[in-house]
DNA sequence: GTATGATTAAATCGAACGTATGAAAGAAGG
DNA sequence: CCTTCTTTCATACGTTCGATTTAATCATAC
């Protein structure tokens, strides 16, 4: 509240607005008007809406892919061959963390990073950078030592099966609010749930061929 | 081939763009160019751009509903008390079959899936029929049945894990063509992966409150 | 005080969008 | 041949978009 900086009041107008209605269904308008700021602050400031847009990728993504490193770092500093549900914790764990943290209980940030993960937009490609991959493919190193017997393809699969059901998790939450999901409980109840199923379904036998 | 349609010349021009472009993504001057038709063509046979793609959407999830049902009775008939295998292949079974019948191998029909599920647009709210709800009550109640200690709530979400799974496979394919991932095992491979991940899964222990 | 560099304000550009309109073309029956 | 209904066509309208430009404002250091 101390400094109304332009150029972050830009960064949450638009990680607000893109979250809600995507990259094509936000305009720029939108976001100087929410952001109290000037149509043209967002080409002095970023360059272009894309710039903008990845500029808010960057900052919601980072610090998850920075806790997903240190959970996997600290795991592996205890002990050489952690379980299938500390590593499953340490990947999925920050995905719920860092989506509850500053935001309104953390559904706007789930979604943002649900659109930027399935945006259509061409512009959308790019938005994950190269630490993206980084860390997917520490984890995977270490669950292919957890899980021998598992082809890189299936267990491949399998960490995007953890990706599609925390990141999918509160899509449909938002947009039919089914009755008997509260929200308030929901955020650490879905959390503790998506652990018990992703770490039965990261445990399951090859599939024999 | 016989009749060059204009109707379903527009319905499938617009179905490959949608899947690949999103709501917003795709102008009506790109579909109508994309069907050979005019301009004007999507206003005099649909009403609107909106209504479209709802038939668009109905097209695509309406089969897949439909094979879902009849899984679930076909399963059923045979015996009270099927096993969680052949409920969650009953369930996700159509929706890997139906994506890969009638387009290139499906990868197309699943990102249909993907942006009906997820598109930001206001407009895509209420794609998905009632059918929809019905068909995920009968299996909730199926599984509830061989599932029993389980919460409804706990439930519905790890259902919802099922189509995240199914729906979201095939995306992070398209948007970056891992090299390890070749398409064409990946479509039989992957249908099997995705049972043993989910049945697994499904079969988890209720998360202890 | 004023020169300077950074930021914001207002106005506007060309392009693309969804939609509407009215004329032209075709098919079917009398 | 003429009428009637359906379908296609070319075109234009009004709006909104992202981007740009030019002028005004501000802080700060000389």
């Amino acid at each position: 509240m101390a400094t109304p900086d332009t150029r972050t009041q830009l960064l949450d107008a638009a990680e607000h607005l893109f979250a809600e209605h995507g990259y094509r269904g936000t305009s720029v308008r939108a976001i100087t008007k929410l952001a109290g700021a000037n149509l043209a602050a967002v080409g002095y400031h970023f360059g272009s809406k894309a710039e903008l847009m990845a500029a808010v990728a960057r900052r919601v993504i980072e610090p998850i892919n920075a806790a997903q490193c240190a959970g996997l770092d600290k795991l592996l500093a205890r002990t050489p061959d952690p379980s299938v549900s500390e590593l499953v914790e340490a990947f999925a764990g920050p995905l719920f963390d860092e989506m509850s943290a500053g935001d309104e209980g953390g559904s706007r940030t789930s979604r943002l990073i649900v659109t930027i993960l399935s945006d259509p937009a061409e512009e959308a490609r790019g938005w994950t950078g190269p630490g993206e991959d980084t860390v997917r493919e520490r984890y995977l190193a270490a669950f292919a030592r957890v899980l021998p017997g598992l082809s890189p393809e299936e267990l491949r699969f399998r960490i995007r099966g953890i990706l599609a059901v925390t990141a999918v998790d509160r899509l449909e939450v938002h947009q039919q609010p089914s009755p008997g999901c509260t929200s308030p409980v929901a955020g650490e109840a879905a959390r503790r749930w998506a652990i018990t199923f992703l770490t039965a379904a990261m445990s399951a036998p090859p599939t024999r061929t």
